[in-house]
DNA sequence: TAGCCCGGCGTTTTT
DNA sequence: CGCCGGGCTA
């Protein structure tokens, strides 16, 4: 093995890198080095003369993909470019455009996101008279979804269901059926379909089978805890002929199981694979000893795992800490600061908040408003879905593709035109009557008794997009896109608004327009259709700009593979986290566990768990127990009183308990015990180390206070000390002249 | 047709 | 408490 492949691998890292024939899985605990391992089993490969042509790593997100071809190009320069590096959804759609006409499939088809699938499930309700009151749209279309992650047809749903659930499951079945004609008439497929209908492909076509089994001699796949049936299968397939399959992931690291991933296709690999190798990856190169037996003990109460133990050398500094705050507002004023308190030590970008639920993110923007720290707010506003792009979008859409009823009757009146709903209406019932689509009904509407002015105002609108589809011939996506935003009149009536509003939509939309332009650039296909892929099963652009200096703030779910210096895991609270919904059912609150698992591992270094007594939902008071995640870490929490903070009035500056902390050993131990602190904290302290995080002071000056924090040794020893005003004071404990109360 | 008001609802979301 | 969507009125 050359050389430059193995210095800085470790053994097993090694062992799983040589091993290249037959199947192999191999168990990557959070930052264990995973993707090094897959990048480096890539460039060995190469490196041994396999063709690039036969070499398949499969990813979930695109960002891994991007990550892994960057790494191995950084590890071999030349022939990486040929190995097929891509995600699960882009590797389905590049195949059935490829082989479009074997399986009777548009080529140029759309991919369908969730809000077009749910306004497509909403036209079909509306068809089969089915209460969207009674059921949710919603509801359907994540039915929907897990029945194509499950490869299943319309049919599959009725056969095998209770009789309690027949009433759901047959409409869904009938609206499945429904969904999937009009998906059709539209050229579009969703996400589901990609997968769902590559397999059903390649099952039915042995001779394509057989040459994508030769693209995929050797694969990867990464994360494989997180594949559904569908993908499962996918795999399966192609790896039948040289079964040199080699996995990647963490069962400890499932979270997906709510969107169909199927945690059983890592735990019985062994079964599926006979002869499979196996090789673990336990060594941490993350995290402190701390963090890691913490969250160890965590994970552990898991039934539905296979056991494995991090361990690390990194130094064993750093804490792992439990804040009790009052209520929401007062978590996020420890936190921020908290934040503050140690920002001269690490750039912001290195301090993360992680939140069960989108709705506890407003509390922490508040906060970091008010005490002027830069946040960055990840996950929730997505650049493409804002209205004003998801318009421009609809244009493009149905100039690519003009029976598309979806993105038609998103801008049929945007800008206004005076096509109003009951036009739309009696225009969709005349369609649905001819089964033609919107787009088909317009020459036809005098037939229906739309008013002059209507049928005027559809006639232009059909000469515009007309206008627009004659470009795509000789123009590039760009010139395309930039001519709908003027000639549409949807700059114009922007700009006749003129809000604050109105004005970031304008950038918005040219911030789009340079991302086209950016596509275009990049891309070899730079048609539309090519354009309209590409960001379909793109997520987010800008979010996680890892250069500027800000905190993150985002839920535990877009944690996962990122790493931050201070992590703080806000809301541990029975019924938030581990949320309420999943308490009575085994396997979901055994879920919850591991995201609980994936959000400690993020912590390089400081680890707090926080949790409020009360909290603010939906504008009542909750009252609430700690989560039983803390307990199950190792720490004791008093659950008879809530603690009421003696001489504040201002409620968001009531002082602090840090009631719980850990006690650190200068050990490597790995498995040392946590001592709970609770009950010492108002007893007299004893001479060795009598500045012991949690001990209350009280300092001529500034009055009553909490030690929070301790750096240095012996005469350096310097103190973080909280004081009732809310303020921080960082101490040299020699001169302060504490005294302890 | 468009704007307003009222009622219901309220996990997580790689693609 | 706040948002979104449906229905009713000007």
């Amino acid at each position: 093995m050359k050389e430059f492949l193995t210095k800085n691998l470790n053994s097993s890292q090694i062992e799983a890198v040589r091993c290249i024939e037959g199947p192999l899985i191999i168990f990557a605990g959070a930052g264990t080095g995973k993707t090094k391992v897959i990048t480096h089993r890539i460039a060995y490969l190469l490196s041994l003369g396999i063709s690039p042509w036969s070499i398949l790593a499969v990813t979930f997100t695109n960002k891994a993909a991007s990550e892994m071809k960057k790494k191995v190009a950084n590890l071999i320069s030349q022939t990486y470019k040929n190995v097929w590096i891509s995600t699960f959804h882009s590797f389905c759609a590049h195949f059935l455009r490829v082989e479009a006409s074997k399986i009777n499939l548009d080529p140029d088809f759309l991919i369908y996101d969730f809000m077009d699938q749910k306004n497509t499930v909403k036209d079909c309700m509306k068809e089969l008279n089915i209460d969207e009151k009674k059921i949710k749209a919603s509801t359907i279309v994540n039915k929907i979804s897990r029945a194509k992650d499950d490869l299943k047809i319309p049919s599959d749903i009725t056969s095998e269901v209770k009789r309690s659930d027949y009433f759901l499951e047959s409409t869904t079945s009938k609206i499945y059926e429904l969904y999937q004609k009009k998906l059709k008439k539209a050229s579009a497929l969703d996400f589901g379909d990609l997968i769902m209908q590559t397999v059903v492909a390649l099952q039915r076509l042995p001779a394509t089978l057989e040459q994508y089994q030769e693209k995929s001699k050797y694969i990867m796949v990464d994360e494989y805890q997180d594949t559904n049936h569908a993908q499962y299968i996918l795999i399966k397939l192609l790896a039948k002929k040289h079964c040199n399959i080699c996995v990647v992931g963490d069962d400890d690291q499932s979270v997906y199981s709510w969107r169909g991933a199927d945690i059983n296709n890592i735990l019985n690999f062994k079964k599926d694979y006979r002869n499979a190798k196996s090789v673990r990856l336990e060594q941490n190169y993350r995290s402190t000893p701390k963090i890691l037996s913490t969250a160890y003990k965590v994970v552990k109460h898991n039934n539905a795992r296979i056991d494995k133990q991090l361990w690390t050398k990194n130094p064993d500094d750093g804490s792992v800490i439990v804040i009790k705050a009052i209520n929401e507002n007062d978590e996020a004023t420890k936190i921020a600061n908290l934040i503050l308190l140690n920002a001269y030590k690490y750039k912001l970008s290195s301090f993360a908040v992680f939140y069960r639920t989108n709705a506890q993110s407003r509390t922490f923007e508040d906060a970091f408003r008010r005490v002027g720290i830069p946040y960055s707010l990840v996950g929730t506003l997505k650049f493409y879905d804002r209205a004003e792009i998801k318009d421009i979008i609809a244009y493009l859409k149905l100039i690519h593709n003009p029976n598309d009823n979806v993105s038609f009757k998103r801008i049929i009146n945007i800008p206004r035109r005076g096509i109003g709903k009951t036009s739309i209406k009696i225009l969709e019932k005349f369609a649905l009557l001819k089964n033609i689509s919107l787009w088909e009904a317009i020459p036809l509407a005098s037939q229906v008794g739309l008013t002059k002015g209507t049928q005027k105002a559809l006639n232009s609108f059909m000469q515009l997009i007309e206008t627009f589809s004659k470009l795509k011939k000789d123009s590039s996506a760009k010139i395309i896109s930039k001519k709908v935003v003027t000639h549409s009149g949807y700059l114009k009536e922007l700009e006749t608004e003129n809000t604050l509003e109105s004005r970031t939509k304008i950038e918005n939309i040219q911030e789009l327009i340079s991302a086209i332009t950016d596509f275009e650039n990049r891309s070899p296909d730079k048609s539309l259709a090519g354009y309209l892929t590409q960001i379909a099963l793109t997520s987010d652009t800008d979010s996680l700009d890892e250069s500027k200096d800000k905190v993150t703030l985002m839920t535990l779910h877009l944690a996962k593979g990122l790493e931050f210096e201070y992590v703080f895991i806000c809301g541990l609270e029975e019924g938030l986290f581990p949320i309420w919904e999943s308490v009575p059912n085994n396997e979901e609150l055994e879920e919850e566990r591991r995201l609980m698992y994936v959000g400690m591992t993020r912590a390089k270094k400081n680890l707090y768990l926080c949790w409020a007594t009360e909290r603010t939902v939906y504008g009542k008071i909750k009252w609430n127990v700690p989560s039983r995640f803390i307990a199950e870490a190792g720490f004791r929490c008093d659950l008879t009183k809530p603690e009421q903070s003696p001489n504040f009035k201002n409620p968001n500056k009531k002082y602090f308990r840090a009631e719980v902390v850990y006690k650190g050993k200068d050990t490597h131990n790995y498995n040392n015990d946590y001592e709970i602190k609770n009950k010492q904290l108002l007893s007299p302290i004893n001479n060795i180390n009598k500045y012991k995080i949690g001990t209350m002071v009280l300092h001529p000056t500034f009055g009553r206070g909490k030690i929070i924090e301790q750096s240095g040794t012996e005469e350096n020893l310097k103190l973080v000390v909280l004081f009732e005003n809310g303020q921080w004071k960082k101490l040299l404990a020699k001169v302060a002249n504490l005294r302890f109360i």
